[in-house]
RNA sequence: GCCGGAAUAGCUCAGUGGCAGAGCGCUCGCCUUGUAAGCGAGGGGUCGUGGGUUCAAGUCCCACUUCCGGCUCCA
């Protein structure tokens, strides 16, 4: 029966050819017994290493270091936290457990709600598991066989898994000692591989993310291979806590969040110093492409909303208020004022594209519980504009605003991803209309240059858009620029201009936002930073230490000159030691310290030092233009 | 909005039914200092708000507010 057949297995960087039996199990395929490879890639699909080898011909070995490799372990750490779960707590009911980027979550139906104090215990269980090295068996059965298994053992939620899955697709069971779940796979071979575990939060989720379904309690953990992977792992979520914003903006004295105004920020000195200096960044980038500032009204009648669509697509997170005989709305946007604004006369052609910015101050009604820090907030600023253009104009400035996109992060160091949503399935306004678009946005993407993700029939009902994602010093995704052509607005305003044939054309209206949210922009940037701002951003760019009191005049002398040559500076002229004042410049984050001894004040030097340490003695003079060239903005590309 | 947790001095936090505390910051005094914390004293709190249990509540219970972790939503 067993035909023996020849195999090609990669594993990491090598290859090589086996001859093995096709009923063997891929397991024997894996050189050495490595118990570090955790699954097998045929083709597209991972299985289990105790799939048979079959008529394969090539077989890829998958190890932690894999991104499948890893899904897969995770995945299996999911199951290992259900059944610790089951073990102690033998009511709970499974729901569903995926692996996650860096972890893993469960889903159950617990009697009693879960603290963070259970995590111990049920930690302590799953290691129990992991010593018992269970073996991880993949089982098929009929959808009636698999109905009546999950009922018999009172597991709701699994059954109503299997009543959708589809007809004619196979279902399948993974065991592992006393523990049986539904479950596509693959799995790890056995429990032992899943050395290092920790379970990190507890919180709630609704049975599939539904608020008429009831709530779960939802368990996070990671894994890894080793100790020291998980520590390692543990220490990259430790430096990410260090850098929390909201911790950084207290303890530099940034900014405050207050009872009397959940969701609205308190902008204090410094934090204002670095909100003014990112918008200025924007405005003067938009002023250098021909974009004009407008300022419209915040708060506008009802019948202004009713016409844009808001009233009845964003009522809910609008800020309301009904004035005696009035209804009116706080904008949460500007698309509607600049639409009237460009409504309001006879347009040309020739005055297309009309490029209008506004930073005006926004107000969404933000659900209580969604507001986080300077991330999510209900009052703030959007670098936003409004592109009036005529229909053929779309691609290049679409491509405009890609560089300007470029040119704004480049400053930040940081890279940009690219999503391009595509026509939805309720589209409005005509197929051709949106096929040109689409058209226009890819040549335009492709001009550009950068690899981009497609999320096809993800655009909005009125265009297709492009979203992008800032990418930050420890590699974290943070989704700012929108850029979206709007064919809706313009025909609910009835907007138009003059062709050069004198025909009455409705111009297309492209949002589109480089920061997105200045608030949450800054947050981005504090954390990106770790509160450790370049010079030409720092709100305080030096201090000047005077050793004793003697120097505190020459030291407040010498804040006159930073001053003067336009660099922000302080003196600390406290009389405390030296090394004290050092180090609350450290804490505070400052990027030079200017040390001023009886020495320097006698021949006019000075002490410099910066982040990295002493950087030596200079010349008073010679060093204040020094200072002025590097707190210059790095415009590299002018 | 929903689930879970939390709220004590300006900040970070201890206090587990019986006199409200520490460190830092702040004020004052002493010290006059050479690259990450000098010494001493002082001031500072309706223990988030309102109700309840108790001889007695920062502590236990209920409601509300806000924050934190998620869900949902999203710039």
């Amino acid at each position: 029966m067993a035909e023996a057949v020849k195999v090609l297995v990669q594993s990491g960087d090598a290859a090589e050819e086996v001859l093995v039996e096709s009923s063997a199990p891929l397991a024997s395929v894996v050189p050495g017994e490595d118990p570090a490879v955790l699954a097998a890639q045929i083709g597209d699909q991972v299985v289990d290493l105790t799939r048979p080898v079959g008529p394969a011909a090539t077989v890829r070995l998958l190890r932690f270091e894999d991104a499948e490799g890893r899904r897969v372990f995770r995945h299996s750490s999911a199951h290992l936290l259900a059944q610790a779960v089951k073990r102690l707590w033998p009511d709970a009911q499974l729901g569903t457990g995926p692996a996650l980027d860096d972890g893993y979550y469960y889903d159950l139906h617990l009697p009693e709600p879960l603290t963070e104090a259970d995590l111990a215990r049920l930690e302590q269980a799953m290691r129990d598991i992991v010593v018992e090295s269970l073996p991880i068996r993949r089982e098929e059965l009929t959808r009636e066989a698999a109905l009546q298994l999950f009922q018999a053992r009172g597991e709701s939620f699994k059954q109503q898994i299997i009543e959708r899955i589809p007809e004619g697709t196979a279902i399948s069971v993974y065991r592992q000692g006393e523990f049986v779940d539904l479950c596509a796979g693959p799995h790890v071979p056995n429990t032992g591989v899943l050395a290092a575990i920790k379970l990190t939060s507890v919180s709630g989720a609704y049975w599939r993310g539904d608020e008429q379904q009831p709530m779960m309690t939802r368990v996070y953990g990671t894994s890894f291979p080793t100790a020291e992977a998980l520590k390692a792992h543990l220490d990259r979520v430790e430096e990410a806590k260090r850098r929390d914003h909201r911790q950084l903006g207290q303890q530099l004295g940034l900014f405050q969040f207050r009872d009397e105004s959940p969701g609205f920020v308190f902008w204090l000195p410094k934090g204002l110093k670095l909100f003014r200096r990112v918008e200025a960044l924007s405005r003067w980038l938009q002023e250098q492409l021909g974009y004009e500032e407008v300022m419209t009204p915040w708060i506008y009648k009802d019948t202004l909303w009713k016409r844009s669509g808001h009233w009845d697509h964003y009522q809910d997170d609008m800020f309301l208020i009904d004035q005696r005989e009035e209804h009116l709305g706080v904008k949460p946007m500007n698309c509607p004022g600049h639409a009237v604004l460009f409504g309001s006369t006879v347009r040309s052609y020739r005055e297309l594209p009309v490029k209008w910015a506004e930073y005006s101050p926004l107000s969404r009604f933000e659900r209580s519980g969604a507001l986080h820090g300077l991330l999510r907030v209900r009052g703030f600023h959007q670098d936003d504009a409004h592109l009036f253009v005529r229909p053929q104009q779309i691609q290049e400035q679409i491509r405009e605003v890609l560089e300007l996109i470029d040119r704004l992060y480049g400053l930040f160091g940081m890279q940009v991803e690219v999503v391009f949503s595509t026509r939805p399935q309720d589209y409005l306004g005509d197929l051709e209309t949106w096929e040109d678009a689409e058209r226009q946005l890819s040549a335009a993407l492709a001009d550009w240059g950068r690899p981009y993700q497609l999320n096809p029939g993800d655009g909005a009902f009125y265009g297709p858009k492009l979203d992008f994602n800032a990418i930050d010093s420890l590699g974290r995704r943070w989704q700012t620029s929108t850029v979206q052509l709007d064919y809706q607005m313009p025909l609910r305003f009835d907007l138009s201009y003059t062709e050069s044939d004198g025909s009455r054309v409705r111009p297309v209206m492209i949002h589109r936002a480089i920061l997105g949210s200045v608030e949450r922009f800054v947050g981005i940037l504090i954390e990106h930073y770790a509160g450790d701002f370049p010079l030409w951003l720092a709100p305080l760019q030096a201090r000047v230490i005077p050793i004793t009191d003697d120097e505190a005049d020459r030291g407040r002398e010498m804040v006159r000159d930073l001053r003067a040559a336009g660099i922000r500076a302080e003196v600390d002229d406290r009389s405390e030691k030296l090394g004290k004042k050092i180090r609350d410049g450290q804490l505070d984050k400052v990027p030079v310290l200017l040390v001023v001894g009886a020495r320097e004040r006698e021949v006019g030097t000075v002490s410099v030092r910066s982040r990295a340490g002493d950087s030596g003695v200079y010349d008073w003079a010679r060093y204040v233009e020094e200072l002025v060239q590097q707190a210059a903005l790095p415009l590299a590309r002018g």
